[in-house]
DNA sequence: TTTTAGCACTCGCTGGTTGCGATTGCTAAT
DNA sequence: ATTAGCAATCGCAACCAGCGAGTGCTAAAA
């Protein structure tokens, strides 16, 4: 356990350093009136907290840097959560007041205001698959051999596909696919469009196979593979000091190019409403340089999906999970 | 008007310089065997070749890299458009023949070809509305106050956008609406779709302004804002030797990030078939340190869109030039 | 007339040296 | 418990020298 200098010590380290991307030394704490001891008095506790893990040095005689542990430390137990200006909260009210006709829109929007005040690369990704109800399904003819399938989840999304056939469809067929699919999938999980319901399809309910296999396999597909995937700011990044290292660079966009990756880091563990990862606790091997900070968003109770900062690991957590916590309280009042 | 030699001589240097990105001396030309003279030979030829423009120094004792003049030469005069392997041949057609549902997808596989092959970064962007013509368009209500519309083009497009209406909206409402629209608007060009034609719906024809206004509005912003915009490989960048400036990394990411910026590009000047800007010759004065090679692809006769490389100015002109063109050709042999 | 050998000259790059400044750790005094 | 004082450490920028790659030019060879 930290005492309360020791705490303050910490902070200031990591607040300084967030701003200066400088090791920090003893005697420019000396100046914060919170901290009104000697050089020297600083120096010891700062020995105190590297030797606990908390700080780290560069080099023998530099000052020091916070440690994974010391930002552990600070966004567990010292940063403030409502870091957010007037200025700002009108800023996203207005972004987000914005009428939408897509509710995905709402993602696009926050991801961008997330973005243009954080100054931090902001990625977002649509809501998976899973928990996800049908509500309706709709087919439509587009031509002889082209129908469109249109899918209404019980969250308010709209997924459509367009299916082609090697024969021609008739209206009449359409009719009984329509009435077929939305008697037997109204209210179920999205999942449930599989081999099994095919199988179903075309054995027991005597379907034409040439006209069940494309749809189920195209809807399908439509389901599982076309998440969309939201990316703002990414040049931002390059103006951090850190990023001066081509190494950092290079991993970065590495990172943000991979959106299999980037999908996946969205998708991982959800403890809390906020989670923040801290260089080597991410999961991935390619962000341990890297804090990742993500929110699950709702609108109204319409799971929207996964919202995320990627940036250095010396991040204004403060800042970003003030911001986040509002968007997502914005968001959530509001509904579609 | 170069004479032979000197345009050995220049292919040489650009060719050399572009697999080593190292200035070319005199002395290692000699052991090609087209140019079999002395280095001091070859170093008048240079010389000459730069007092006229198309060679640089890097400074007084340097090899010689191509001017842009020189690259210009080069691509208009001197370049193989045929530098296309067997395998590569093999593995484009591979990837084209894939069965597609949706005509666009092809432009994607498109650009993730070109960019696996020629290993530089790739860019698409879809068709304007310009030169379209409306086959269709569908209305289908999937809510009491919220309607899809659905544009069939003639060049094989499907594009569907979600309108929401402040009251609701009746099944034989959207019969009329239907109607009206396919009755008004088959075989016009997209661009139709705009306020005078809402004035007339409303003014002569009677329909509700509340009804119309947002189902135009809406169509409009659709067609117009909704350019998908395909990126593939930007990390690919980073393994050149020019992305060690800091400088040319951040220009880079720039305007592979700014989406506006690169449909602008795209949608540039089209003399040719395939077309080549050499660092300043590119509008943009982002550009200037980059070329960008861009080409308008069609499937069979319908226009999909355009796909460019952005690159560094040191391209395999050639090889991107060749794959290119047999790109072109495949996709315009497929038809759907 | 064209080509080439030879050589002085230029310039970037690398490695070594030096001195400065920032910062620490430790000791002894307060 | 705190602080003043001081030696020690290390990064960093500046400077210098030597090496090597390459050129331009001149004069000789073909």
């Amino acid at each position: 356990m930290l005492n309360d200098r020791k705490k303050k010590v910490l902070q200031a380290i990591v607040e300084e350093y967030v701003n200066t991307a400088e090791p920090v030394s003893s005697t420019s704490l000396t100046n914060r009136n919170e901290l009104n001891y000697s050089s020297a008095t600083i120096r010891n506790e700062m020995a105190d907290l590297e030797k606990a893990g908390y700080l780290e040095k560069t080099h023998t005689s530099s000052g020091r840097i916070p440690s994974e542990k010391g930002y552990r430390y600070y966004v567990d137990e010292l940063l403030r959560d409502d870091n957010i200006s007037l200025e700002e909260i009108k800023y996203i009210s207005d972004k987000l007041e914005a009428k939408v006709n897509e509710i995905e829109d709402l993602t696009k929007i926050a991801t961008t205001t997330i973005s243009e005040i954080t100054h931090y690369t902001t990625v977002a990704i649509g809501p998976g698959a899973d928990n996800q109800l049908i509500q309706e399904i709709k087919f439509v003819l587009l031509g002889p051999r082209m129908l469109m399938a249109i899918i209404l989840t019980t969250a308010g999304l709209v997924k459509e596909t367009i299916i082609k056939f090697d024969e021609d469809i008739t209206e009449k067929q359409v009719e009984t696919i329509n009435y077929m699919f939305n008697n037997k999938l109204k209210g179920k999980p999205l999942e449930i469009i599989d081999i099994p319901l095919e199988k179903y399809l075309i054995n027991e309910m005597k379907y034409s196979v040439k006209v069940i296999k494309p749809i189920i396999e195209q809807i399908k597909k439509a389901i599982n593979e076309e998440r969309q995937i939201y990316l703002e700011g990414a040049n931002k990044a390059f103006d951090l000091p850190e990023f001066n290292s081509l190494e950092v660079a290079k991993n970065f966009i590495n990172i943000i190019d991979e959106k299999e990756l980037v999908a996946d880091v969205l998708d991982s563990g959800f403890a809390k409403d906020i989670n923040v990862y801290i260089g080597d606790e991410n999961e991935k091997e390619e962000l341990k340089d890297f804090s990742v900070i993500t929110f699950k968003h709702k609108v109204g109770d319409k799971d929207l999906g996964t919202i995320g900062i990627i940036g250095p690991k010396r991040m204004d957590y403060s800042k970003v999970i003030s911001v986040m916590k509002y968007i997502n309280k914005k968001l959530k009042e509001k509904d579609m």
